[in-house]
DNA sequence: CGATGCCTTGACCAACCTCAAGTGGCGTGG
DNA sequence: CCACGCCACTTGAGGTTGGTCAAGGCATCG
């Protein structure tokens, strides 16, 4: 977030911030509720999700550190976050972040890019929950990880996944059954080997790749 | 889009702007184009899509009047977009468009706002796409549709449905059979009665809100 | 060592998809 | 003006993917 803006933009920021530190299962805003605060992750994992009345839920994002959430615009919160595991954030009070958007236009476009950015992602996911198969969706979800991590130049073998079969579940529109499924498929496939739950080894990327389908 | 803005801005916009006509069909961009205009739409319906290699497709969201298309940010087109019915827009080129967008602030504020809230609708349709049952998704689409035709003052009885029954199940990630099989549905419970093919009257508005499930 | 939480596996089921045929409106041409 | 073809939509029968419900495995933790 922070790396295209200058000095006195940083010493601005910084001086309206303070830390936050979430356990895992740690509510940190709620869809409805005041906007009052936007987030910078810095370490651990943060899931974004809408749920139904009766307790279906889909989860439309998730975050890793360095991802930002809480555009600070408008409003109340759109969608809710929870921390999926021990979490450290950065915490901006919404109006004095918006004194600093105002002051320099730099902050302006890189929040338009993050949110552009965010919307490109949210146009993949439409289509992964559209119309593609569990296993499709699976190493789809694999793949994107794997590209994540690596993006920002972390270990990928073992591939750390974040979220629990419950949330893949949540944020693949499908049901923790099938997504255990699916992963004991690619491992009788010898796409993947599995090890502690939260860790996968990718053995044929090509292979993992071509049952994502991407488009 | 323009309504938040000022006389030399509109100037500005105005003098870079070229209108453009599009019968029922015809494309208007295709993902991964050099995206080098932006697009505002006057009159008629854009559908907004990705697609896989075999054909299978999934509409992301679709465009009435006053609708906005083509960020002046960054690279291509992330998604295709095509008339689905007689469509005149406006067309901006990119480069002056972003100088434009440079020089006033508020330009590039409120395509923050426009482009937040695609993210907004997204985040919602994700939910419909992973959550939500065929009645569910077709009651939603219906309910959505009223509101946003209400919301820029036009009339809903009858509601004229944009999209044709193909479009609407790459929309609401179903089949063609599915979505007429559930038109069918509402209309046999009496919450619908249907005109011709794209004429609907909302007989229950409350009922057809219940079935939406709108969180 | 039991309890708990998370994951996997199995048997069965239902929502939705596929494939196929039928309906109806509309424009065209004889 | 009617016959025809076209296209979009509807309807039906049967199949499949993924959901539901239930049981079992396997770590971790007190």
């Amino acid at each position: 977030m922070c790396a295209a803006l200058g000095d006195g933009e940083l010493r601005d920021l910084e001086s309206i911030m303070t830390h936050r530190r979430l356990d895992a299962g740690q509510s940190l805003v709620i869809e409805h509720d005041a906007g009052d605060y936007a987030f910078n992750v810095i370490s651990g994992a943060v899931k974004l999700y809408k749920s139904l009345a009766d307790g279906r839920a889909q989860i439309t994002g998730y975050l890793l550190p360095g991802d930002f959430l809480g555009l600070p615009l408008r409003g109340n919160y759109t969608i809710s976050a929870e921390a999926v595991a021990p979490t450290e954030l950065c915490q901006f009070p919404r109006e004095p972040l918006k004194r600093v958007f105002d002051k320099y236009e730099k902050v302006q476009e890189r929040f338009l890019t993050v949110v552009h950015d965010d919307l490109v992602a949210a146009q993949e996911h439409m289509l992964l929950l559209g119309r593609k198969t569990a296993t499709e969706r699976l190493s789809t979800f694999l793949v994107r990880l794997l590209r994540r991590i690596e993006r920002v130049g972390g270990g990928v073998d073992p591939l750390y996944v974040p979220l629990h079969r419950n949330d893949i579940a949540d944020y693949l529109g499908l049901t923790i059954e099938t997504v255990s499924r699916t992963f004991t498929k690619l491992r009788n496939d010898e796409v993947i080997r599995l090890g502690k739950a939260d860790q996968v080894f990718v053995l044929d990327r090509e292979r993992l790749e071509e049952m994502a389908g991407i488009d």
